[in-house]
DNA sequence: TGACATTGAGCGTTGAAACACGCATCATCA
DNA sequence: TGATGATGCGTGTTTCAACGCTCAATGTCA
């Protein structure tokens, strides 16, 4: 919970350039928004990789995802997306079931269960989200969506 | 190397908050970078917690750094330093000696072995990092930054 | 000086991630 | 329709992270 976040001790930088700051700067702070955000899903008994799933199948919906529909909307790249179904699955928030037009297609759904999962989740960490940038006010924010848009963008 | 940052598919946000669209956008944008450091890193054999921890050794210098020391300089949270730098002394990058006048204190130095893969990779790492945010004006980086240095903060 | 708390480091175990591989299914085309 | 390549999933294995515990060394105070 509480984030080595020291305020101004800057990392050793051998170049001092400015990008290579902004970078350990998006580090730093996803890391430590990630840590918070851990600790109160770990209360819940599930990992945040585990609640991304549970969120995107939530907005898909009845239609359910096969599993690399899944991969593709991860936030953070992740192979091995079976097993970490496979947990879901073992705790009974999604259900797997194999195609039937394309048998190479297995979709998955959310259950009641993982629904009530998400729902128990859902004000605690937008509580949470929201005081995390509580000093920022909503236009510096579209601005920082804004900015990081453009950070490692191909075109 | 590549990563699955779609444009515009926006993330399922049951609330739809500002707050929540960074913090996805935060986690998104650290995670493409480090996907792309990860690639350049791996060829040369060390994983990026472990080029941290390197580059926190060249910056201390000859005095070195206990463990602690290092554990707290780190840019994301990470229990177990010991067997991070036990790879590391595996690898000959550091080395380990036991203080004298406090004897709990086991004190790290990086050797030239670590130095001079410090030294390799330097020019490359720059030249990603200028790469990444090469659509980002200098004014719109420090922006950045400062908007990031507000976001998670306690105070 | 002796009992006790604190700090620093290492270690054992459990669980998950990374990677490559194999298998089943489907699409394509001769 | 039969061969070939592509696609979607799952699995085996290895490595690494996370957590808690233990041990050694130091500081503290009666």
């Amino acid at each position: 919970m509480t984030v080595n976040f020291q305020p101004e001790r800057r990392q050793t930088m051998p170049r001092g350039s400015l990008r290579e700051e902004a970078t350990l700067r998006i580090w730093r702070t996803a890391s430590a928004l990630q840590d918070e955000v851990d600790a109160l899903l770990r209360e819940h008994g599930i990992s945040s990789a585990q609640y991304n799933v549970l969120r995107i199948l939530r907005g898909a919906g009845l239609t359910g995802l096969c599993r690399n529909d899944i991969r593709d909307r991860l936030v953070a790249r992740m192979p091995d997306v079976t097993r970490l179904l496979d947990r879901l699955e073992t705790m009974e928030f999604v259900r797997r079931e194999r195609g039937t037009e394309d048998r190479r297609l297995v979709t998955t759904y959310l259950t009641p269960a993982g629904e009530r999962v998400l729902m128990r989740l859902d004000a605690p960490v937008a509580a949470l989200h929201e005081r995390q940038f509580r000093h920022l006010k909503d236009h510096q924010v579209r601005t920082l969506i804004d900015l990081l848009s453009l950070a490692g963008r191909e075109a």
